[in-house]
DNA sequence: CTGAAAGCGCTAACAC
DNA sequence: GTGTTAGCGCTTTCAG
């Protein structure tokens, strides 16, 4: 078995104390004592056990991370940006997949295996509003999305209502009409479908343009088959537009790919524009003008707000801290004057 | 502070055994006791703490990942399968980011914060055959990929020589002669890249064509940006190729965009097959051909070998775990058959 | 500067 | 059936 402090005790000929000192670098340690325990140390390969740490500290220096699916590229990358962030204050991350799914999502709250962690930062996706007193949890969290908002926890998340404005505007002012949008949830007022759908509607009016209910297409998952399809329908149907809104890029490329296929030109004959600036955003053909909504900063600021969270459990906690958005602008949708100069 | 064992058996009037058979339901407890218990534990909302028990029995429960990137499809998506099958075992994943840097996998290997796990899955990409002997490690471990063969561990990984030779012999029967390799690693013999490339010039000369340097492209990382340069430096040199073999999906993607905005028809000109079968490679225009290495495989017998290596130490584990591949025929190079079929 | 000893919360002999 | 008790390996008063 792996040696533990009595081994290197025994074999440098001094107490555990001594050894705990010399591991935790107290300084009060006489240098030869120190050279003869750190001799032991190499000897045996001693290394501390961490659970026997934690159980005397009270903290396991891990934080959890609970999302739907790291086969959703945002959500890969967010947890990328997250564990990239832990590392760098010497913390490591768990990671949970609830599916999106509400009743895991509630289960793992209760979760047991989160005592293996000092706190969470939670995803979710199948709660809402009505499960806000579910948020009231005995240990730190901070919540991203936007799937519930005023819980008693500190929320990290991105200006949905605002981008997708901005997103609506962009096309309205590059001459875009009839913009269709791809990835609404029926009936959603909250969540991100609900929130990017009233920014787009708040775009229209800010133009004067009516909304039309016939260019909406919902989806359930925002997997790039939803967008494909929520695309096949919306030509099946005979909806005329002139510019796609996909209300993340993943949607967005589903449908950019139907529409290819269909003979509809993009940029040319639809503009498409997508949101969450994923890595991929750049190398889809054309390559896509997407809301970068602020995602490494939300993953930088959920670590380090939660860990002062876990350094100061007594002061309260619920603020709301929003990344700022910005329009990258590709070939999806390109701006109007730079179409003038690059069309043909 | 939470509830303590001391806390129920005061509160039911038992003694903590007694609580302790209860919440593991060990089978001779008195019903009237049993409820008393739980309504106990009910009143203090007690959950156990993990890092006491992992203390008493050595083991924690968790294991953990260690891959490159999470921004990696490939790696993103192995994630998620280990993620769900170690759930099924009740096992939690703790996830862990290398960059592929040679220096912090092997400082990952002795790092104490694997402590907290019972074991390793480990996919390195910057060490190398060199440095087997780092993988002499005092704790569970499996490796993944094509780096280090013939360590002290289970080793499971992909037929990349057969797979990329199946590749290229699936593109000469379809009447391919000249075709060109994205991501090359110059003087690779292992690794991924450099198996891969075996297999090519193997599946050439099964056809009796000659090697061409000069339709190798070299890249360093796998991203989808180095796929595109690496096609625009065979183009900018006027190579000559009818089909590309994208040494992963990425690249392949990456590459193709390059292509098409070169006026170069995929499939009509040049046929692309990748590696990897990503999410996205059925949702690229044209969807993309492409080998599917048995990702999920990998991910399901990586974690049942590590859960089972966990559990009986002792044993010799040095096993070879080889996944089967299949091409997965789409659009950048239908078989020859079906082109004729769905062409005009 | 270093040693002795208590105890973090839990499980598992071993009694009764 | 249920209670007592001894640790798991570590940190941390408190003495010396």
């Amino acid at each position: 078995m792996a040696a533990t402090l009595h081994d290197v005790a025994r074999l440098a000929g001094v107490s555990i104390k001594t050894v705990s000192n010399v591991i935790n670098d107290y300084p009060h340690v006489r240098p030869t004592t120190r050279e003869k325990v750190q001799a032991a140390i190499a000897e045996l390969g001693y290394t501390p056990n961490l659970t026997a740490r934690n159980l005397r500290s009270g903290k396991t220096g891990a934080i959890a991370l609970a999302l739907p699916d790291l086969g959703l590229s945002y959500f890969a990358e967010l947890a990328a940006d997250v564990i990239a962030e832990a590392e760098k204050a010497g913390v490591v991350v768990l990671v949970e997949q609830t599916g999106g799914d509400r009743q895991r999502e509630l289960d793992l709250l209760r979760s047991p295996r989160l005592k293996l962690t000092d706190g969470l930062i939670f995803s979710p996706l199948g709660m809402g509003q009505e499960d806000v007193d579910a948020l009231e949890v005995p240990y730190p969290m901070v919540v991203l999305g936007e799937r519930i908002f005023d819980g008693p926890v500190d929320h990290v998340t991105m200006q949905n209502v605002e981008g997708a404005r901005a997103a609506t505007e962009f096309l309205i002012a590059n001459g875009r009409r009839r913009i269709a949008v791809v990835g609404a949830h029926e009936g959603e007022v909250i969540g991100s479908a609900g929130l990017r759908t009233r920014g787009y509607v708040q775009g229209l009016e800010a133009a004067g343009i009516p909304y039309d209910e016939g260019l909406i297409a919902y989806t359930t998952t925002w997997h790039r088959a939803n967008g494909a399809t929520a695309m096949r329908d919306l030509l099946a149907r005979g909806a005329e537009f002139d510019a796609v809104f996909g209300l993340n890029d993943t949607l967005a490329l589903g449908a950019m790919r139907v529409l290819q296929e269909a003979g509809i030109d993009v940029p040319g004959d639809v503009h498409v524009i997508g949101w969450d600036d994923l890595d991929e955003a750049k190398y889809s053909i054309p390559s896509l003008t997407t809301v970068d909504p602020g995602r490494r900063w939300i993953a930088r600021t959920a670590v380090r707000t939660l860990l002062d969270r876990i350094a100061n459990p007594t002061e309260d906690h619920r603020s709301l801290l929003l990344a700022d958005y910005r329009i990258v602008e590709r070939e999806s949708a390109p701006a109007l004057q730079r179409e003038s100069v690059t069309a043909p």
